[in-house]
DNA sequence: ACTGACGGGACAACCCGTTTCT
DNA sequence: AGAAACGGGTTGTCCCGTCAGT
């Protein structure tokens, strides 16, 4: 927080400080100055790193949410043997232990998809990528369970994906707007049900 | 179109401008200029029927969202007889005959909520108490299918209303990230097979 | 408050409710509603009466205020034997009973005197007009007050009434600016002196 | 003219321009624009130096206000050996060479103390620091007048120094509203008599 | 590489006055 | 005579981006 003086470090915090502010208040609404404020740097400093104010959300996007979303949900699941406990234990991790503040701002990934998709093209597609490497993921992980006999075959491996990720965001969403982790617990037990019913019959 | 001196309708438009403007670009960027230019109306009118541009946003949630909900997804279920059957029709109609123009928005419901939950407590009650209708609307349903036999008696009706509700916005919410109605029906497939894992056995 | 039915029963309630906003807030900053609000009537009723706001705040200054000043500094001077002890009674009647209220928000006409004396000539005319006729009723006070020798009669009396004029609005302005009523009677002392010297040697 | 990159010259200008306009209209009333234009600066620049309007009219009361009455009308009595003949130096020199413009807009201390202390507290407490400053110097000059035998010592001194203020104010806020130099030399002939009544008898 | 003063545009809020209707 | 919806202009605030300097 101090004084980063390596130029790489400096890039960190603005993108630090740009996804809490983006996180709390949305991307259009992030104010700069309070960016710089928090990262401790000046207009200047932005400038030299970021051609504009989307340009950092681009950044925002593409690599502290996207790291985010790996590091939490994809590669959990890439040495997974088993997917369906590996999401289990994921989804019910995060209805357990998860912070008033994840629960009060949700998912960013959600809420930045919702606000920007259809006000700025780029920033869909961003997110969108992000979406579809998230659906990929669990795809492959399916289909490895396929292989391994934990999951059922007669499934559509591509649509269980997509509306595993659906549900998740749709129910840290509900979550956000209840600001409530029993409702968290109450709606992720669906998806937990869900899950069950995807499982082979041993 | 010209002069409306009936008070009641100049409210209407404006709830409907409003309506629109968030809709297209979220509450905090949605413009009042843009809005009175949209209902043919001028300052004072506006001022006249709201304090502020949160009063407006306020009745927009609580007038125009919530009549859209009710009508749209909790109305059908009431008088349905099967409503797990009601629920896939509902569902089945919005994967296929959806506007690009809803697509490209999304729920106006869930983009508010994602915007505003964490940023004003008084929005966020007021989307709260729309998908807590929501919820029960479907729960009421889900228990008369259960004493009609339609519907299995293992499950918690609460748990299952919450998750179709969360499931129903985050699939809404993939589709505009993806602006597709490919990934809304295959997304939406996931959610039609929970359904059938809900139906009574016969 | 509640519902005057005669045409001159409006006029004298939007009068005073326009001196009680004006006394509060001066005159460009008070506001049309709140004279209504305070009035309990709408805008056709007082476009009815004046044609703008200003014609309002004119005849607020030559009703409302100039009756005001006349009876409380003009018409006991008319009947005082001795013009001193009159003076010298209502300055001391002043610094002693005078409300938090009237501290805080001194005398009206100099409020509005230094407010819109150079903004609105027509302003400045009718608020000159008052302080003119509260000089020439001191100053008849004061040539009264030689014929019947309790004033000395080598003083310019037009220059006395002047000054004793300034002098009570500048006591009353300080105090209001100081808010307290201590710095009004430690203040007024010295016109009381002042108005000493002028008494004739017995 | 041009550019001053010097942020302190522009931080000066701000000042003023904005000390100009207030007392011309008031604080209220003062356009944040027609002080840009008149200090030749943008928007950007006002808000880079003052978080708003009040903060504004805070620094020009304490600054060009404060120095003003010091320069005026406190550092000329300090170093005076006779203060009575100092302070009657001062009011003729104001009752016979004060400009057109000074006689219209009269003290802006007085403006703004009648003008904002009924209306904002943080006003009137700096409105009154300097008066209370002013008060003091007459104060203490009295007080070395007595110490040197030119001022009797049987006044009280607080008093009559409270008076000289409260009388000053109250002549030029009534030569203001009567928009007459001849109205100030009449009243002021007043405040110079009051003096004599302050010397020591030789 | 970074600071910080400043330009300049946009927007929400505010409020006076008009007009129609009862 | 009065109520009340509405027109329309002004203004303070906010904030993104630039540029000269170090």
């Amino acid at each position: 927080m101090s004084s980063p003086r390596n130029p790489d470090q400096t890039r960190r915090a603005l993108l630090q400080a740009a996804y809490n502010e983006i996180r709390k208040h949305g991307f259009q609404a992030a104010n700069l100055d309070a960016i710089l404020g928090e990262a401790g740097l000046a207009k200047g400093a932005l400038y030299h790193h970021f051609p504009n104010k989307k340009a950092l959300g681009y950044a925002v996007v593409d690599e502290v949410i996207m790291s985010e979303i790996v590091e939490k949900w994809i590669t959990p699941l890439e040495n997974a043997e088993r997917p369906l406990d590996s999401l289990r234990d994921g989804i019910q991790r995060a209805s357990e232990c998860l912070s008033d503040e994840y629960i009060r701002y949700g998912c960013t990934l959600n809420t930045l998809a919702q606000e920007m998709a259809s006000v700025d093209e780029e920033f869909r597609v961003r997110v969108n990528r992000i979406y579809s490497l998230w659906r990929d993921g669990i795809g492959q992980a399916l289909k490895r369970g396929q292989v391994l006999g934990h999951v059922r075959t007669d499934i559509n491996v591509e649509s269980s994906a997509a509306f595993i990720v659906a549900a998740l965001e749709g129910i840290l969403g509900m979550a956000k707007a209840a600001n409530s982790l029993s409702i968290l617990k109450i709606t992720a037990e669906g998806l937990l049900q869900y899950l069950e019913t995807l499982r082979a019959p041993s």
